[in-house]
DNA sequence: AACAATAGTGAGTGGTGACTCATCTTGTCT
DNA sequence: AGACAAGATGAGTCACCACTCACTATTGTT
């Protein structure tokens, strides 16, 4: 690949992000391409359909969220690093509304899978050190931590909350998380 | 107002409900007049623009919710009542996609603050009571209590997700409100 | 029955936005 | 340097959609 296309590549995704984070889903390829200094026609060289763009943003945030993740397997503390994990990713979604919002709507048929995967793995594993120093009930299953992850970067996704609130409300996430008192299934 | 506009109305608004639920929030408004049996010029008569039309159903529903809620403060048992909406709201919204994402949203600068006012007052109500019970715990304030409502709805968007998921899920959220095991703000 | 007033109709308009392609430009390799 | 493939350009095409309006039909009333 020629360096000017791989330049053009990444000024393009960039661009997509600050244009979909503030004009929504349907904020239009030529703002796109206006933001990236490029013709539209370059944008479409590089990404044949919209919702190819799409999907290569949503690939990126994954790969970095998982990369996150790993990262706090690797280094964190075990006792929290499952809720720092919850932390970050609440912030970083705040940023990143539309990508978030159309990963979550599933809409396109997407081959997400993949990276999917690998974020559930890497998660699994935050569970797994969480629950064998005892900060995390062992009953909790990876993909109950999934869901409330997705549904806490829903909750982010407010522009009206403030961190204030979502941290309240991670609060109780927390504790639900960590506590005993578990009504029988 | 006449009987066959009122009749008219009702049959676009169950339409679009219909309509939204299943195309997104970019389905036609012509998609609507065909579905509801009427010209499509009928529809603009009713809703001069298609956020009038959008704003209509999110009014409906809350309202709805609204009325679930007083009659659970009535008539429920304290102690679980509020639990019981969550679940209520959840199941709900399972069923009204596209709705709840456009009230998610916030998008269409909304008139709605009357009629959320109106549901968070009737939370405000379940919230007290189960606190007076000991079933919530004493800290939680209402603002925490809807931003899990709407994260739980957000949640329960997802179509991947089957009613055996959710209820774990909640029951983690509602463990988190009984817990004394709060660490310090 | 006659008559307003209210409501319904649907072809048409204007604007927008995804995507194409003939043409020109640039990077890279010998 | 020269040549050529890879890339960039942007005016143009096409389809779709929110919304309009001149006309027709239905109500409810006297």
């Amino acid at each position: 690949m020629r360096a000017d296309a791989q330049r053009n590549r990444m000024r393009i995704l960039e661009a997509a992000e600050a244009v979909f984070a503030d004009g929504g889903p349907d904020a239009s390829t030529e703002e796109v391409a206006r933001r990236a200094g490029v013709a539209i026609g370059t944008v479409f060289r590089h990404f044949p359909t919209k919702a190819d763009l799409l999907r290569a943003l949503m690939k990126r945030l994954l790969q970095q969220l998982t990369d996150d993740a790993a990262d706090l397997v690797a280094r964190g503390d075990p006792q929290t690093a499952l809720f720092e994990f919850f932390a970050l990713l609440v912030e970083r979604t705040a940023a990143n509304r539309t990508v978030v919002s159309l990963l979550a709507a599933e809409g396109m048929d997407l081959p997400i899978t993949g990276p999917l995967g690998s974020l559930t793995d890497a998660v699994r594993e935050l569970l797994k050190r969480g629950q064998s120093t005892g900060a995390v009930h062992a009953d909790i299953q990876v993909d109950e931590v999934m869901a409330l992850l997705v549904s806490a970067c829903q909750g982010a996704l407010h522009g009206g909350w403030g961190i204030d609130l979502r941290q309240r409300t991670l609060n109780i996430v927390f504790a639900g998380m960590r506590t005993q008192d578990r009504r029988p299934r």
